[in-house]
DNA sequence: TCTGGGGTCCTAGGACCC
DNA sequence: TCTGGGGTCCTAGGACCC
């Protein structure tokens, strides 16, 4: 059985609907208002909504046709800007290692902090509690008003669940001791590692509270959900958790994935954006000094199901002619002939070297020669273009980003962002982080004038 | 309503080896 | 002759997380 924290010593921090508040943060004509960040295509999801976009029902993962169709005229719906999210994130990091070096960053938006590992010596609730309010508030300030919700717990799993129960901006103690009753009434799925398909399952055996799940045994939960997933379902039901905050992971593998506006049967067409994606993912290898043995090839079929082929060489490599090839083989393998959504490349098996070629002789090793270096990856495969429709003319697409929400700076103008574009014509909005809301003005979409734009500072000066 | 993109971990079966 | 056991590697798929 785990060992229990006797201190409330473990804190979890979420950014409460971050990409959403750094939009609203950045444009003030968004302030109060329904904000939805995501994929903006007719196969977009929601990333994230504003508190303000909620109210209408929208959600994460939702798709943006439904989220369009739910919420109101004059909603905002922004395909991301995921270079303004790091820098304000990379501040709140920041003032989470003030508390504690020992720190483990989920996500963008949402890290774990063992407060043992840093100068916290008082654990009382008191104590606690203001150290708490205290990190909220200069997040606020530093970051230019945006909230986070914080728990405090004994564990991982209790500060996780204690983040969410007062949010937005609310800051959450669990003592310790009590992890039972804020536990037992809760549904299973609060539970990590409870997700939809095992909280049907448990409602099948009538288990619907983490109080139900506690009363099952562990050998029969380990004969229906196999012995990590069972064993593990069984102690975190009773908030046995002695999971570390962990402040480093290597990475296990890399990919690139992308679904298409319509599907694709023609097996050549499906070849060009192989190649443009292992030239994407063979750029993000080198750029993390990173070679793989594994190549997975990744196809969502018409009807949503999925399939995966993998080959593993004999050595690592970062080189995209050999990872295109291999992946170019995997996809031969699957039949493409009733169209895929999605198509996805990726490499594991990671080192940090570059393997030399065995000593076999020709034939399938042979390959092995073209093995490159990080040095050797093209600088220019990271400016390869994205958007299906701009392949053609990629100079055009190099210096303009025309998606909602997007930063742009125009030569009278100053600084705004696009609001929308289409038929030629690009409407921007100038205003930024730190002036009122500000007027509306339509370029043509290869106006000079206007560039793509670094993300604003928010900070005052 | 019609479902993103980037990851992690686990399982089961087969190959292969000792 | 018809029968071992354990360990590792590989592949495919599934569940889950943000």
């Amino acid at each position: 059985m785990p060992a229990v924290r006797r201190e409330s010593s473990i804190m979890h921090m979420d950014l409460d609907a971050f990409f959403a508040a750094v939009e609203q943060r950045d444009k003030p004509s968004l302030r109060g208002k329904p904000v939805v960040v995501g994929g903006t295509g007719v196969r977009g999801v929601v990333s994230t909504a504003s508190y303000e976009a909620r109210k209408f029902g929208a959600r994460s993962a939702m798709p943006t046709a439904e989220a369009r169709r739910r919420c109101p005229a004059g909603t905002a719906f922004l395909g991301g800007r995921f270079d303004a999210y790091r820098l304000s994130s990379t501040v709140v990091m920041g003032l989470l290692r003030d508390l504690s070096p020992v720190i483990e960053q989920v996500s963008v938006d949402e890290a774990y902090v063992d407060l043992r590992g840093g100068g916290v010596q008082d654990f009382s609730p008191e104590a606690l509690r203001e150290l708490g309010n205290a990190l909220m508030e200069r997040i606020r300030e530093e970051t230019g008003g945006l909230t986070a919700s914080v728990g405090i717990a004994t564990s991982k799993m209790m500060a996780k669940i204690a983040s969410e129960l007062n949010k937005p901006a609310g800051l959450t103690l669990v003592e310790a001791g009590t992890e039972q009753e804020v536990l037992a009434p809760m549904s299973v799925r609060a539970i990590a590692g409870v997700g939809p398909a095992t909280a049907a399952r448990l409602h099948g055996f009538g288990v619907e509270t983490v109080a139900d799940l506690a009363r099952v045994s562990e050998g029969d939960l380990v004969a229906i959900f196999g012995q990590a997933h069972g064993s593990s379902l069984v102690h975190l039901a009773r908030a046995e958790d002695d999971r570390a905050v962990q402040t480093q992971r290597e990475t296990k593998s890399v990919s690139v994935e992308e679904t298409f506006e319509a599907d694709i049967a023609d097996p050549a067409v499906l070849e060009r954006e192989l190649d443009l994606m292992v030239a994407r993912l063979a750029s993000r290898l080198g750029q993390a000094a990173l070679f793989g043995r594994t190549t997975t090839v990744k196809v969502r079929q018409h009807d949503f199901s999925l399939q995966t082929r993998s080959g593993t060489l004999p050595y690592a490599t970062g080189d995209p002619a050999v990872i295109g090839r291999q992946a170019r083989r995997l996809l031969g393998a699957i039949d493409v002939s009733s169209g895929i959504r999605l198509l996805g490349v990726g490499v594991s098996g990671l080192t940090t070297h570059a393997q030399e070629e065995l000593a076999l002789g020709e034939g399938l090793f042979a390959m092995a020669s073209t093995t490159s270096t990080p040095a050797e990856v093209p600088d220019s495969v990271g400016e390869v273009v994205v958007e299906p429709s701009a392949r053609h003319t990629p100079e055009v697409v190099r210096t303009a980003d025309w998606r909602p929400g997007a930063d742009v700076h125009h030569a009278a103008y100053g600084a705004g962002w696009v609001w929308g574009s289409g038929l030629g014509r690009v409407t921007v909005r100038f205003e930024g982080p730190r002036t009122a809301p500000g007027p509306v003005r339509t370029f043509a979409t290869d106006d000079p004038d206007l560039a793509a734009a670094e993300p604003p500072d928010w900070r005052a000066e």
